[in-house]
DNA sequence: ACTATTTCTTGATGCAGTTCATTGGAAAGA
DNA sequence: TCTTTCCAATGAACTGCATCAAGAAATAGT
């Protein structure tokens, strides 16, 4: 049916990591949730709870702070297949500082904060599960970061262009910047300057 | 006597996250092993594959890579009760890029992958811990890692005093401009200026 | 199809931060 | 104690990137 459908993506995720046993499986069917973002909606907004843990199965969402002069700088795009949920505000239970909106329509599978803790309870595997997903988290955002303190923003940008070929149509060229940590028309002297040269 | 004084901190910090029965304390005091680098010594060299998760007693520690000018950049220095490794090559088996050395003598616990994997098996209860451990420095890195997209050299300076205030008369500057990504040059000069501005 | 909004490009100018070179002082080693 | 190595400070020239402004092109809304 229509629910065991959307969940499957999900399934075979965690399949991936480590095999789930039917009970498991069917854990997850019952915790998680389908939900549909339109373009633009908010997923998490300033200062409220992160209260759900999101799945993308199909679309992509950005995180992203806006600062005192009202920069928005982008710390994560989330597509297909990807994770993206404010961790500090969510399991500290304090107030995000930190938006999350959709780029595209967007439909996740989300797991109330709630839920995750009762499916740790009736399924320890998913502590694992949920440490191995993490780890490799932070090994990425480690990667970013050691970009950022050592290389140009060209290096930046082309490093992003091996990573997100395939977000590159998708996202326009503004929000790519924001993640760059550039202004947008830098970007585009960038991106000039490479059509002309190789 | 001297190895269970010496494993106190180890205990007293899981203590912390989760509380432990005597059958898990005595895994941890079996697992962990005392280890002491001196100053310069390295803990762990680019090319090798990482074998051990490392807990800090006494000392502090940096994880730094060497870009292709030769410039260090430094990722994380560790000190009393920090963690330091480098989780991607440790879990993943493969080959470091990035190197950990002492700027200190240092006494460290530590645990090889193997005795690691065998914890985990032998007390699922470890899952969880190193998942909120994980969780946490997910947590800061991503701070970090907004403050460089979104800060100037000084303000990222005055944070860093913020943040490890604690550890700027045992390091030297060279070594924070490069954690901060600006020359030493230039960190001296904002040092001079705000000296004589407040 | 038309308008409004958003996104991309290009130029001129300014500043934050780098690079290179030099000096003085402090720590580490013998 | 003397020497060597490391570290901090500072000047001058240079560059990567930001800012402001304005126009062109593409996208979305009706």
């Amino acid at each position: 049916d229509i629910i065991h459908s959307q969940i499957q993506p999900l399934l075979d995720y965690f399949q991936k990591v480590i095999p789930l046993s039917n009970d498991e499986k069917q854990l997850v069917t019952n915790f998680f949730k389908p939900r549909l973002y339109r373009k633009k909606q908010y997923v998490l907004q300033e200062g409220d709870v992160c209260n759900q843990f999101n799945f993308i199965v199909r679309g992509c969402l950005r995180m992203y702070k806006v600062d005192d002069k009202g920069n928005t700088h982008i710390l994560q795009f989330a597509a297909e297949n990807w994770w993206l949920s404010n961790i500090g505000s969510f399991h500290e239970r304090k107030p995000s500082e930190l938006n999350i909106d959709a780029l595209e329509d967007t439909m996740v599978l989300q797991i109330s904060h709630e839920n995750l803790l009762l499916l740790y309870i009736n399924a320890p595997k998913f502590d694992r599960i949920f440490r191995v997903l993490i780890e490799n988290s932070f090994v990425s955002l480690q990667k970013r970061l050691l970009q950022n303190i050592s290389s140009t923003a060209e290096e930046r940008y082309n490093s992003f262009l091996d990573s997100y070929l395939h977000l590159t149509n998708r996202i326009p060229q503004t929000q790519i910047a924001s993640f760059l940590g550039i202004t947008p028309e830098f970007l585009s002297r960038l991106r000039n300057k490479q059509t002309k040269k190789p």
